[in-house]
DNA sequence: TGATATAGTACCCGCCCCTTATTATACTTA
DNA sequence: TAAGTATAATAAGGGGCGGGTACTATATCA
C-alpha cells in the first residue's frame, strides 16, 4: 500500500471528478461580493440588480414570468420587487386582463440607477476577467450561454 | 423619437454588456439547488460538501488556510466545521506549534460519504453540462480554473 | 353552480455569509 | 522580562437570499 499521496482521499481525485461546480460557485460568489460591495452605497444588492435588468430586458411582464426567468420562486421575487418600489424604481400595475396579476414597469428614476450599476458590474467583470482574453471571454460566455439553455429545456424533474 | 424597441432601456444593451456574472451565478445556483436536494437525505449541504473537498486536498490544514482557500470568513468556516465535526467526519486536532489553532483531520467515516456525495456531484454537472461536448466541458473548465487563480493574485483592494 | 388552477403574498424557516468583539496564544521589541 | 501588537479561533447577533406552506382573490373549466 504506497503512501506516496498526501491525503488519504486523494485517490478520488485520479477520477478525475470535474470541477465546474465549484468553480462556478466561488467565481460567481467573488462578482456578487465585489458587486454588493460596490453597490451598497447606491443602496442596491446583486438580487435586485438582476431582477432589474432582466425586466429592462422583459418590461411589463407579469411577476411570475419574471420570476421564472430569474430562477426563483415568485415569493422570493416578490421580495425583491419590495424593495424596488419602495426605492420608486418599479411599479406594480395591475394587469388589464388578469386582475390577480401585476404588470412591472420600470420608472424612469432607474435609468440613472442602472447606468451606475452597469459601471459597477462591468468593472467587476473586467476585473474578475481580466486574465483572458477578450476572444477567451468570448467564447466562455458563449459556453455558459449554451449550458444555460440547456437548462431550461432539460429541467431537473418535474412530474407532469 | 423611434419606438422600435421593446423597452425603454433596452439601449443600455447596444452597448453589449457582459452577462458573465449572471450566467455564472444561475448556473452555480441551479447546481447548488440540485445538489443540496439530491444530498439532503444524507444530511449535507453543498457549503458542507465544498469544505470537505478543499480539505481533503489539504489534510491536516488549519481552518484559516481552508477559510481562505473557501474564500470565506473564518467564523464561516468554523460553523461548518462544526457541523461536519459533529457528524463525525472531522476532527479539530490541536496544533502542536501554536496552540491558538486546530489541525482539521478527516475521519475514515468521511470516506464512504464523501464516495457517495461526489456521485451525486458527478450526476448533477453531467446533467448541466450535457449540452457540450467532452472537448468543451474541458475548455471551459480550465478558463474557469485561471479566471480563479486571477482572483486570488489579484485581490480586490486589500489596504497592506 | 362547483371544482380546480393560478397570481400574488403572509408567515415562518434555513442556509450562508458577514461584522464586531473577545479569548488565548504567539511574536516583537525595547 | 514586560508591553505592545498580531493572529487563530470563537461568540453574539444580524442580513441577504431563497424556499415551503397556506391563504386570498381571481380565472377557468365542467
Amino acid at each position: 500500500m504506497s503512501r506516496i499521496w498526501p491525503g488519504k482521499f486523494v485517490l478520488s481525485f485520479l477520477f478525475m471528478h470535474s470541477k465546474f461546480g465549484f468553480l462556478s460557485y466561488e467565481i460567481s460568489h467573488v462578482i456578487r461580493q465585489r458587486f454588493n460591495k460596490a453597490a451598497e452605497p447606491i443602496g442596491f444588492t446583486h438580487a435586485q440588480w438582476r431582477a432589474l435588468v432582466h425586466l429592462s430586458e422583459n418590461e411589463n411582464c407579469r411577476q411570475i414570468d419574471l420570476a421564472e426567468t430569474l430562477e426563483i420562486k415568485p415569493i422570493t421575487l416578490a421580495r425583491q420587487i419590495d424593495l424596488l418600489e419602495d426605492s420608486g424604481l418599479v411599479r406594480r400595475n395591475k394587469d388589464n386582463e388578469d386582475r390577480r396579476a401585476y404588470r412591472l414597469e420600470l420608472m424612469p428614476k432607474a435609468q440613472p440607477i442602472m447606468q451606475k450599476l452597469w459601471k459597477i458590474a462591468d468593472a467587476v467583470e473586467a476585473e474578475v476577467l481580466g486574465t483572458l482574453t477578450r476572444q477567451e471571454q468570448k467564447q466562455m460566455t458563449a459556453l455558459l450561454e449554451r449550458i444555460k439553455t440547456g437548462l431550461s429545456t432539460k429541467p431537473v424533474d418535474k412530474k407532469d
